[in-house]
DNA sequence: CAAATAATGATGTATATGCATCATTATGAC
DNA sequence: GTCATAATGATGCATATACATCATTATTTG
């Protein structure tokens, strides 16, 4: 018998939606972050803190003070998103971007007050990530930590 | 000589700003899900998809209808964050949003324009998918993606 | 069945995130 | 030094995400 074309069915290259569900990359990434950012800003709640805030606070605290394309870097963060992101921590006081002296970029500046809240919120953090390592376990933890690392700088840019 | 207390020095408990980027899952996890949702998103403009919506459109498609909060589950979504998100995708003919029979919740049900546009995006997905396994290597782009799923499923709630 | 409790849907508010774009400024090439 | 190129900052637009809250509707208990 001569086989029949089905341009009905789907081609062979057709996508799988719940192999997508399974393997897609993006989704199960992005899917996590909701979930433990949901978890991380219920925890920094009391120190008035966003899980977003807290990080950038203390990539700032690292070093002080820092370029704006710097820290976009050390964050992966699309460039505008970054200067929105900081726009309301500048009014809170958390931090200061100041015109870079002469010809350089702008520089991000811990404040005072932006230390001060890195500060309290440290423990409500430590707090948080001890219970996240108690519950992946330490060893899938840091592996999971460091995957996330290399596949941020692969594919930040 | 007495030791003097030193009240100005860091508490014991203090937090190292370094050690936050370094270990903390919060940061990291955004921080990649920034980048890889970056990558996924150039990959599928041309199919006029958002990565977060194929990723929804995977879901609603593998069942081809659920209850709004079974699909708040498989995403890990807040359940106000999906009903805003399913918005612009009815408005769009995407998904249709009917209202349970009887007394039983809404179900999202894909549209054959949802079910068109799905397959489109496909290939462009499955490209991206392809480049991240290559980039991360299929051990450890698997690894990742269960450790990632172990996490959503510890967190979420 | 009625009352208490839980689930659901809708809105207001706020942060988060990125693309496209425009204007300005810095940097390099010549 | 001038011109081309690149980096930076600011905006408009759009999706994404979640909390608090209110109203409605199920569900469960008594």
């Amino acid at each position: 018998m001569t086989r029949k074309p089905s341009y009905s069915s789907p081609p062979v290259d057709s996508v799988d939606p719940k192999a997508v569900l399974e393997v897609c990359l993006c989704h199960g990434v992005r899917r996590a972050s909701r979930a433990i950012t949901r978890t991380f800003d219920a925890a920094l709640a009391p120190s008035g803190l966003t899980s977003g805030q807290f990080g950038i606070l203390a990539a700032v605290a690292a070093l002080q003070s820092m370029p704006v394309p710097v820290l976009r870097g050390v964050l992966a963060m699309d460039r505008t998103s970054l200067n929105r992101t900081l726009k309301p921590m500048e009014v809170n006081g958390l931090v200061a971007i100041v015109p870079g002296a002469g010809r350089r970029a702008s520089q991000v500046e811990i404040t005072p007050e932006g230390l001060q809240a890195f500060r309290e919120a440290g423990p409500l953090w430590r707090a948080a990530q001890s219970d996240a390592a108690e519950r992946l376990g330490t060893a899938r933890i840091g592996q999971l930590i460091a995957g996330l690392d290399v596949a941020t700088g692969l594919f930040d840019q």
